[in-house]
DNA sequence: GCGACAGAAACCGTATACAATGATGGCATC
DNA sequence: GATGCCATCATTGTATACGGTTTCTGTCGC
């Protein structure tokens, strides 16, 4: 249940509230969300769970409000529930809702392919063969959340290269939630993004060849969704002793 | 310092709790929502103008932390622009950013065509050739406001059939910025959606076309955008008494 | 006449207090 | 012994108060 916190361990996390510099709300502001948003993607918040905002008030130091705003950020991005009366929570995407979030991804991502292969430079695809890079050593050192984070972040770049921020912006959101999926619909050891399948893609975005980049990025993304066991939970009789044995 | 004689006395007064249904407080938010986007979509108020929250919080008879709530979700949706210290204004899309709405909007709701066009029932389509009645309706009264509102429900509508929420989502929102680009970057008496564009584009989803259901929503979307041009409109302060009188 | 500075007002950012509501557990009754 | 009701508690929703920053304006100096 409510994993109770040390209270005697409650300490600000990091210098905070009084400490002079106020200017630096804004950016505080944003530190805690990537806070959270991180730790949703990274899967130590899993779905379903419950973020009463006294709790993290606490955590972060910080008054419910500037939680409020933060969760209600997180909320239209569909990473956290809000239900009226009732509080956040992590949110637990269905399995129409993971259906659409990768049918958007092909239709975007591939859609934006061409549009890189035009425009990468050799510093881009240098800098997204070390993320792949680093991928691959997460997912070899068994470092599953870092890997699924670092995932996201590389197919989040790859779409700002194509120039346009608002489809970016919504690769960059169907990247989270997919992490939200994976977290719920994933088998371990299979983790979406096979070892070379972003080196083998970034070689034709290299090579200018916008078309194979996207029929591979289709069956990459064909790839993980394949790996997910889709089938609708049985919502009537969960196994409450096996969910919560590791409280 | 806190005086809550105040407080007790602060009871019923002006009624709201009295008035029996104390949970239309959500729906009051949604409604005020709607009011404030509304006016951006219809250019009642314009690309720039400034919306604070004390003028807010007082035409609609909430306090300034609903009327926060409010802006931060329209910032989210990026119709308005949310200035640290400086507070709200409707946001004034850039040039670049009305090429990446287009291009996105070209992307998705071209690639939906195929989908829609297999999923549609009678029953929608009939609904869509209704509201695209009333588009053309408002167009020839000269409602230009009604009209582009109309017209982008009309699209949001569409998206909606292919089954995908997320992508529907996306376009609901290209729509509303495509909205704000009309009010900077349109001419007057040349607005995006011809007459009969879908009308057309109607046939072809009802006689199952995909295709060329998909390649007429490329034109359409070309259309628009090439009517657009990039003469800025000045922008006076408005008059939010005015504006909201109906309320 | 123009620019700069100072004072004042306006406005946003944050925290806190209060009200309302859903949840939980005990108690009485059947 | 089980079930329904009631009281208490925990948690969110909303408003307001306070502090800081920006901006406007009026005056002074050049």
């Amino acid at each position: 249940m409510n994993q109770r916190q040390d209270a005697s361990q409650r300490r600000p996390a990091g210098g905070v509230s009084r400490t002079g510099k106020i200017g630096d709300g804004a950016e505080r502001h944003e530190a805690i969300y990537h806070s959270i948003s991180d730790a949703i993607i990274e899967h130590r918040l899993k779905p379903g769970a419950r973020l009463r905002e006294d709790a993290l008030a606490e955590v972060f130091g910080i008054s419910r409000t500037g939680i409020r705003k933060i969760l209600q950020r997180l909320a239209l991005e569909q990473l956290v529930t809000l239900t009226p009366r009732r509080g956040a929570s992590v949110t637990r995407p269905t399995a129409d809702e993971a259906q659409d979030v990768f049918d958007a991804r092909q239709m975007i991502e591939c859609g934006l392919m061409p549009e890189v292969a035009r425009r990468i430079t050799a510093d881009e695809a240098q800098e997204l063969r070390d993320m792949a890079l680093r991928v691959r050593q997460a997912l070899r050192s068994g470092e599953q959340s870092a890997a699924i984070k670092l995932s996201a972040a590389f197919h989040g770049r790859l779409a700002q290269i194509s120039g346009n921020a608002t489809l970016a912006e919504f690769v960059e959101r169907l990247c989270s939630r997919s992490s939200l999926i994976l977290a719920v619909y994933g088998n371990v050891g299979h983790l979406g993004c096979e070892s070379h399948d972003h080196d083998d893609l970034m070689s034709f975005l290299e090579s200018g060849n916008g078309e194979r980049a996207q029929a591979f990025m289709g069956r990459h993304l064909k790839a993980i969704e394949a790996s997910l066991s889709l089938h609708e939970e049985g919502v009537e009789a969960p196994d409450l002793f096996e969910i919560f044995s590791g409280y």
